[in-house]
DNA sequence: ATATTTGTCTCTTAATATGAAACATCTAAC
DNA sequence: GTTAGATGTTTCATATTAAGAGACAAATAT
């Protein structure tokens, strides 16, 4: 199937790519001939999964890989029991709320319940994340067995991101095995500068982690005694989300707890 | 490129299929014989672009095709502009809105906001709507030439989804000319049982359209009186966008006139 | 335990992709 | 306005590669 492997190769290149690509660009990047790769984005065309401007002759991706991703999102098992629960958080606190998964090894936002703040769309569903650098891929990390995290890391290398981005393997581990105890991951800038985020596991049938339940909060709005109740809120429904995917209990934070809704509300400087 | 172009043929049919399919299913549908199906589908699965359940073997949608899809709304056009004014037309109205445009004949949501009811998904991001029995899909096609109309009804058929659906052809174009008009489109139950919309049109360079604006209403809150002030949120939300994407005027509505927020938001039975 | 369904692999033939270079088409410079 | 440069598309002979029927294996149902 070497014509479909080379098509689908070609393909990568558009994550790669921020917006648009020519045919000499994609023939650049992946080595292939250029008469090659204008044939094959050609076909991808015909079908909509690429869209090619008229006039400047560029690439980019078309309507009908948005709408056949789309599906993914609506199948999977989460989404379903999620969303209410989710825009209960972005109540709570007014602030996103996303949840993320893992799927061969790669994390990515599942679903993104915008709040009020911060609506440039940086964390819009699909989007892939580094693991080491964001709160969601830490807690998805968390549950892995020291040798496969050891392997895991191997693989994909602590690339520095930003100044606070952890690059030191023996940091990482350790820092997991406290998100571990604690269930709970933070992030300060260390995939986006100006960017803080919290994420709490969720489990799901033989009480593994399925789901990384999370926050995203500009920075200067973060701060300890707030991140408190944000914790508890997002380990409450983290926890409610839990059950209902087959988790025989939630071992963390205070299901009774109530959330301070207000005192957090004033805290965002939303009304 | 008859293999590339067999193979994006095969994942047409995940489009069709609610949930998985197996290789069979792909094959009986297809008419391409299994064997050949099979090598298909194992090479789009090894890139990510399909998910295979390791115990029924079973096909579904990969998370590669939701990442890739995610970067179509990522670099539109309309999606940074529409995102905070959206936001806003779900806080008036505590509904969700909806911004939907077509590509390649197809109508389709490119943005959701998610306002507190209907919280099943229904109208994610990426879902494919029938044009002639949506709102968004009655105002895209009302700016149509009479003779360009005419021939995309043709090719299209007015397919009856519900009791409602408008089925004749001269009542759809009827129809069109008032929503052409009056800059506004309804829908009541025409796609889906219970669900009520409403969407004005975006416009863009040249004062074409590019958009529909919209709100998603259960069908048993939507009363004529409460919609003239959606309309009216709508016709200013809808204007600001249009500014923005360079048209010189918006038709439609006072752009000066406020929005009964307190009124409206009691109306919909949510605090 | 056996039959039946379903997915994957095998192997030969013939169709199809390859890729260098020619041909258009568009852009920039003079 | 004309020419040079760059970019995308088409051509065409050759060799690789996909097709497809059937065998094989694996799982499910009886």
């Amino acid at each position: 199937m070497k014509t479909l492997e080379g098509s689908l190769e070609i393909l990568q290149h558009f994550f790669a790519a921020d917006g648009s690509l020519s045919v000499g660009e994609v023939a650049a990047r992946s080595g292939f001939p250029k008469g090659k790769v204008s044939k094959i984005l050609a076909v991808f065309r015909d079908f909509g999964y690429l869209a090619q401007d008229p006039v400047s002759r560029r690439y980019r991706i078309g309507y009908k890989a948005f709408a056949l991703g789309a599906l993914y999102a609506k199948d999977h098992p989460l989404a379903a029991d999620a969303l209410p629960i989710m825009r209960e958080v972005v109540d709570w606190f007014q602030h996103t709320a996303t949840l993320s998964v893992m799927a061969e090894e790669s994390v990515f936002h599942l679903i993104a319940v915008e709040g009020p703040l911060f609506l440039d769309g940086r964390w819009r569903a699909g989007t892939i994340l580094p693991y080491h650098a964001t709160s969601a891929g830490k807690v998805l990390l968390s549950g892995f067995e020291p040798a496969a995290l050891d392997a895991f890391i191997e693989r994909h290398p602590l690339v520095r991101i930003t100044q606070s981005t952890v690059v030191e393997k023996q940091d990482f581990v350790r820092l997991l095995a406290s998100v571990r105890k604690e269930g709970v991951a933070f992030s300060r800038g260390e995939s986006a500068p100006g960017l803080a985020a919290i994420a709490v596991p969720v489990f799901g049938k033989d009480d593994r982690i399925v789901a990384a339940l999370g926050l995203i909060i500009p920075d200067h709005l973060f701060e300890i005694p707030n991140s408190d109740a944000m914790v508890a809120g997002l380990h409450r429904a983290a926890s409610r989300l839990s059950v209902k995917q087959g988790a025989s209990a939630y071992p963390f934070g205070n299901a009774s707890g109530t959330i301070p809704s207000s005192a957090t509300r004033a805290f965002t400087g939303v009304a």
